[in-house]
Parts: structure tokens; sequence; C-alpha cells
DNA sequence: GGTTATCCTATTAAATCTATAGGGCAATTA
DNA sequence: TAATTGCCCTATAGATTTAATAGGATAACC
């Protein structure tokens, strides 16, 4: 499941990506637009300031704002920011790998088995699409 | 995350299909072969009997057994009984479908967009292995 | 220097996951 | 038919994660 953290953080960035201008969105506004929890949204937008994409000015005025272009925006990296692995097991996952307690072997393991052809699929999608390919 | 009840059932599932005969294991066997806490895969194969997959036999020489043949489970519906949804957010659930609190319109919706793609990729890769594909 | 808005830490409430406990019930075997 | 075996079922507890809230510190701007 999908957690509210990341839902918000790709709401947040995406209402930032389709601001006709670059300046800077305040917190507020954001949550407001998108219905999100703005105390919550304050500790996401913060942490997607300290992982590089965005940035904030503070003071009147400020706010957030996108910082790369959208094209430029992995699915990849905004994932794996918000939401961790993007493996639904640790012993199949490329930035995230921790070996499983039980089993003795992954190479005989079918959960490892299935869960690396998931992981592809899923990297796939994410690979492929960038913050620009979710304005509609 | 992949809970253990999923990996759990899996395990369990693919030790079972890998069995020459196709007689009655007991739990025990089982939990201890795959490493598992015996009470907890006892409840995880009961949902796997209730569901259909396995059958059972009590008594001296009793335990569980697969029903169908390994080529014709598929991955599909046996995540959707340990998991759950395949779907990373009910908006896009076609077995648990429902409507986000937030998101006056799905079709407006990024996140909706993306875990549409995510849906479809995972679904792809449930859809083409069954139980066989899993014994390597 | 006052106002604005981000920054940061701590805490809590709720939900979910994982596992355990303990006995009941049905089938088999002697 | 009585004993044994092993599944059946419910309840509960501990641990972890998630989601949200509170309250103030800090920095920028006018």
């Amino acid at each position: 499941m999908l957690s509210k953290k990341t839902k918000y953080g790709l709401k947040a960035l995406t209402f930032l990506a389709s601001q006709k201008q670059r300046e800077p969105v305040q917190i507020a506004e954001i949550a407001k637009q998108e219905n999100i929890s703005q105390k919550f949204l304050e500790s996401i937008l913060l942490s997607l300031r300290k992982t590089g994409f965005l940035g904030s000015k503070k003071g009147k005025g400020g706010g957030y704002y996108l910082i790369k272009d959208p094209q430029e925006v992995l699915m990849t990296d905004v994932m794996r920011v918000l939401e961790g692995p993007i493996a639904m097991v640790p012993c199949v996952s490329l930035n995230f790998y921790e070996k499983c307690d039980d089993c003795p072997d992954e190479d005989e393991c079918s959960v490892h088995l299935l869960m690396l052809k998931v992981r592809d699929s899923a990297l796939k999608v994410y690979r492929n699409n960038t913050l620009a390919d979710l304005i509609s």
C-alpha cells in the first residue's frame, strides 16, 4: 500500500510542477488545494527539500518551489525518497538490499524469484515516467 | 512491503507444489523446512484452505496438500488472498476499489495515473506466473 | 522590529503486523 | 471405543509503522 506520505508528496510535486511561474508557493496554499493536513505536508516538503527536489524561501512571499525541470525528475528517485525501497522484499532491492533471516539460499527461493520480476516491472514504469508525465 | 504472511504463504505453497507425491504434509514439517513460526503458519494455511488452494486431512497421517495443479494456480489469485489488493492505492484497484477522500476527480489525479501504470505492470507479472513457475 | 513562513523536535493516536496461547474438534488407528 | 494425532478456531498481546498534532526556533523581508 502506498503511504499517505508518498501520495501527498507526489501531489505536492505535481502541483508545483504545474505552476505557471516557478515562484515559491506557501505550504498552506498547497495543503488547501490538495486537501492535505498542513503540518503533515510540512514535514514531507521538508524532506523533499533536503533530498534536492525542492527549494524553499523563508519570510514573506516565501514557500516551496521546484528546483529541476519536471522532465528531469524521475519517478524512481521520487519514490525511493518518499516511499523507500521499490522492491517488495529487501533481498531483491537494488538500493536497500538486505539478506533474509530465513532463506538459506536466495537463488532457490521462490519468493525471491517472483519478487525480482515484480521489482523489474515496477522499475520499468518508474524509469519511464517523470514528473512531467504526471501532469494531465 | 510484502507481509510475512504472504512470504510464508508463498513458501508453503511452493513447498507443497514441489512435493513428489500429493500426500498431506504436516504443518510442523513445513514450518521446520521453511523456518516459519508454526502457529503463524497454521493460520496462513487455514486461510489458504478456506480460499480453495489447499485441502487438509485430520488425524494421523494428516496435513495439508495442494488441490490444483501448480500450473493452474495463478499468482494473481494467490497474491489477492494473501496480500490483498495488487494495486498500491484503492482508487486503481480492480477487486478492492474505493474512492479517495481527498481527490475531487480521479482522472485529474497524478497519483492515480501513475499507480494505474504500476498496477498494470504488476498484474502482468502475476498473470504470467503460476505456482509451477516458482519452482526452480 | 514586527510580520511572515519555513524549520525542527517531540509526542501521540491509530492502525497493522506478527506471533503466541490454549483449548476444541475430527479422523485415524489399535 | 479409547487414545493419539494433527487440524480448527478465537482471543490476545507485543512490536512496529503510519499519520497527524503541538509548540516553538529560526530566518527573511518590508
